[in-house]
RNA sequence: GGGCCAUUAGCUCAGGUGGUAGAGCACCGGACUUUUAAUCCGGGUGUCGCAGGUUCGAAUCCUGCAUGGCUCACCA
């Protein structure tokens, strides 16, 4: 590093601006790479970052990464002149240039760009990691994300293919007719979920604002104002854990249609993954962890005490009381709160022993109404409410419902929540009556969806962690 | 939060049983006009995560702490 700051004095010292301007440049490496007949022997204009150097005296080869990629570049004493050539030969692995030159192709077949002119356009002055091993230290990797997108290209791949799949479920539910919105991120009472939030404050107001643990109530709201159907792609905050499967901001699709349902949400479902694929994948079949999964539709559908008797052969059509339910827990092996209902018992057995082993996408449906505060109960069981998740590789990758539209009901299933909150359950929803206030106001039946785009994204690029498809995963500041 | 593991040069890593720190890449100097993990010659650039302890002597053994990973728990 002393060196380089060396270099760069002497650069000012020659009247020569280490940190440039801007440069036009006429193409990208993979275009002259890829269409190399058609560009042999014009002049391009190329800029990126020097990731090798191959010195051989009077002629030295370089690499250049740019966003398409790596072109081998070449400078040549005789093209060049001395000075030109020696300030070439100064430049450091990580300095950013423009290069003007022409395309031809090495003995050994490598597609070149022979350089007549270059500009350094910004000097490194912080040498980069090491260019056969990358950068592995994973610590390092998320703390300067800037060097594992310049050093690991799988890496880059990885988050451009995040972008498409984002950019593909915008372009599907648009071409469907739903309206994007934005709500507001802080929230007087943060809902739609059980989760424990982040609190801020605001001072002009003197109150206390949490950040969102989901989009839900506000865009029910946007339904009950007639926008009929509406989407929103936003983060929401989670004061939790972190793992490689947790991370306390992550990005979620939130939709909302009136005058559907959850049968619908299905149907809708199954389109919009099986797009997205097609989209990004070019391919429904993909490989997540060594399994392969095949998301061409339709998918199963079972209700949640079908998949429990498939798995475990215990029927909870069977059983009646919520002794009998915690019961069957315990000869489960499933640990279970001794004041637990019928249908937490349920819900507790399914994600112990279930989930995790659905690896092909299924709906499972019917969710019992305790943990479903937010969803419709069932005309013909008012045990259970109109709800599905989806799962896939054996975790949830969406969560839908039948929202809950009658507002005497909605109160009732909140008190219910305060209760639990009352006796310890910190992560219980609260009473919401402005949002209350809204049902009152008639909200059509409508069926309502939430995905988790950064678990799709890690089920569509192939990774096990979180981490590996957020740019900035929270870390602890480093010390 | 519990358990296990890791932390040594800019990066990737090696350093049985305690004896004063190494390799490759990168970097610096030299040779080389089609190389490509270029090659050849020469050069080691370090608070061995931090703080204590044991010892004549600690990268190494012990304790605590910090950060990270895996895993269990929690968390839909």
């Amino acid at each position: 590093m002393r060196v380089r700051r060396q270099k760069m004095e002497a650069l000012r010292a020659k009247g020569i601006d280490p940190f440039g301007h801007r440069f036009e440049r006429t193409h990208h490496a993979r275009e002259i790479v890829d269409g190399f007949q058609m560009f042999e022997g014009n002049t391009v204009r190329i800029a990126g970052r020097l990731m090798a150097m191959r010195s051989h005296g009077k002629a030295t080869f370089a690499d250049l990464l740019d966003l398409s990629g790596r072109i081998q570049i070449y400078a040549k004493l005789d093209q060049l002149g001395d000075e030109a050539y020696e300030l070439f030969t100064s430049l450091d692995i990580g300095d950013i240039v423009g290069v003007e030159g022409k395309v031809f192709r090495t003995r050994r077949g490598e597609v070149t760009v022979e350089i007549t002119r270059f500009d350094l356009l910004s000097k490194a002055l912080r040498p980069l990691p090491e260019k056969w091993h990358g950068l592995a230290d994973v610590d390092l990797r998320y703390r300067q994300r800037y060097l594992d997108l310049i050093v690991n290209p799988e890496v880059r791949e990885v988050f451009l293919k995040r972008t498409a799949i984002v950019r593909a479920v915008r372009a599907f539910l648009d071409s469907r007719g739903y309206i994007e919105v934005e709500t507001s991120a802080m929230h007087t009472i943060p809902g739609g979920a059980t989760a424990r939030p982040f609190i801020t404050h605001h001072n002009a107001l003197d109150i206390d604002l949490y950040l969102r643990i989901a989009l839900e109530l506000h865009l029910k709201r946007l339904i009950v104002g007639g926008l009929e159907k509406v989407y929103e792609i936003g983060r929401v905050f989670r004061n939790e854990g972190i793992s490689t499967k947790h991370n306390p901001e992550f990005t979620m699709l939130e939709l909302y249609e009136a005058y559907a349902d959850y049968t619908d949400m299905m149907n809708l479902a199954e389109d919009l993954i099986h797009y997205v694929a097609v989209q990004v994948l070019g391919q429904t079949r993909v490989e997540y962890q060594g399994a392969v999964i095949d998301l061409t539709p339709p998918w199963p559908r079972k209700t949640m005490v079908e998949a429990v008797r498939e798995r475990t052969g215990v029927d909870f059509d069977a059983i009646e009381s919520d002794e009998d339910a915690r019961a069957a827990a315990r000869r489960l092996g499933v640990e279970i709160d001794p004041a637990a209902s019928r249908g937490k018992a349920l819900s507790e057995i399914y994600e112990e022993l279930v989930e995790s082993t659905l690896v092909s996408p299924v709906f499972v449906m019917d969710h019992p109404i305790e943990i479903s505060p937010l969803a419709k109960k069932k005309a013909d069981d008012p045990r259970y409410t109109y709800r599905f998740e989806l799962i896939m590789g054996g975790r949830e990758m969406a969560n839908a419902f039948s929202e809950l539209n009658d507002p005497i009901d909605q109160r009732e299933r909140f008190e219910a929540q305060v209760a639990l909150r009352a006796q310890g359950d910190d992560e219980a929803h609260r009473m919401d009556e402005d949002f209350l206030r809204a049902l009152e106001h008639g909200m059509p039946p409508t069926g309502g969806m939430g995905v988790g785009i950064d678990r799709l994204a890690m089920i569509l690029t192939n990774q096990n962690s979180l981490r590996d498809v957020i740019l900035f995963p929270t870390m602890r500041p480093r010390k």
